[in-house]
DNA sequence: TATATAAAGGTCAGAGATGGTCAGATGAAA
DNA sequence: TTTCATCTGACCATCTCTGACCTTTATATA
């Protein structure tokens, strides 16, 4: 194998696919001794090959007994749906805009209704008026609230 | 298991689970024994794993023949979890305290997993940095929006 | 009754054990 | 040569665990 990051890669996929359960768990010290390398590799490979984009959660923990927990998601229909709201510029994120993207969401069951209440909230001007935010920071906050709520729910399929 | 205060964490609450009154009660030292540690780990269990946020309370009675009770709290009716939310003020309105009371309604099966995971997008501190808000306005904004969120869910039916 | 002693539990600082981040070195490929 | 991916190491953040010292309560004894 040529590197080490496809190494450790592969190996943990193996884990994985020989996993029983949803996730495998490992600790990154031991990892890193296993393959001969700093600590710090282990999160350049978890970075690099076991991001969300490419259908992986991770969480760890810190301390005696810590842990990395690796995680394979579905990826689901609603994917589409974030990349376009993602791509949407300044001009093109309009509240109402959105509101109708989100009635559409419902209706092809990507969203369940309350969902797309919660979703609906997050882009109500009136809350950031009232705390004195301007148009264009208010549009920036609503854009980065609702791509990373997506982007959570595209995560928690298992 | 990995550590301590996991499995002893594990035991009390299996010894809650398992118990007929609505609390359990042991005694430091003998607790301490079982596991082959110093009392005050059993503090630290506690303190990190059954303090109020996480829905438990803790009583003790020191001297000869004292004990420590560890009662789970049930969720009042009386007090509706909005009402908590919206009632927490400036310093205790911190994210994680907040995601660990998301974490009790989901519990509680008040609202889902996915719905949790999007009200928790919006107590995430990174992204009003990047927008370059103050702390301060992050947090009036995280408990505006959370609030009206947990408003509207009231509102809606499946 | 008053006091001493024993038998609990509480607190806190610090050591130990993990994992995280980031800048920069190194290496591979275009 | 330039650029991008890989890899390292120093430093940081967080969680766990211990031990010394303190407070409270029950009980025995003067």
């Amino acid at each position: 194998m040529a590197n080490l990051t496809d190494c450790i890669e592969e190996y943990l996929k193996k884990l994985l696919a020989l996993s029983s359960e949803r996730y495998v768990e490992v600790q990154r010290r031991q990892l890193a001794k296993k393959f001969a390398c700093v600590p710090s590799q282990i999160n350049y490979v978890l970075e690099r090959r076991f991001s969300p984009d490419r259908g992986y959660l991770v969480e760890s923990r810190r301390g005696g007994g810590g842990w990395i927990r690796i995680f394979r998601i579905e990826t689901s229909h609603a994917r589409p749906w974030r990349e376009v709201i993602e791509s949407l510029n300044g001009r093109e994120f309009e509240p109402s805009r959105i509101r109708q993207l989100l009635k559409r969401m419902y209706e092809e069951k990507i969203i369940s209704r309350r969902e797309s209440s919660l979703l609906e909230t997050v882009i109500k001007d009136r809350i950031y008026e009232e705390k004195g935010l301007s148009k264009n920071k208010a549009r920036e906050l609503q854009h980065e609230l609702l791509s990373e709520a997506l982007e959570e729910l595209l995560k928690v399929n298992y």
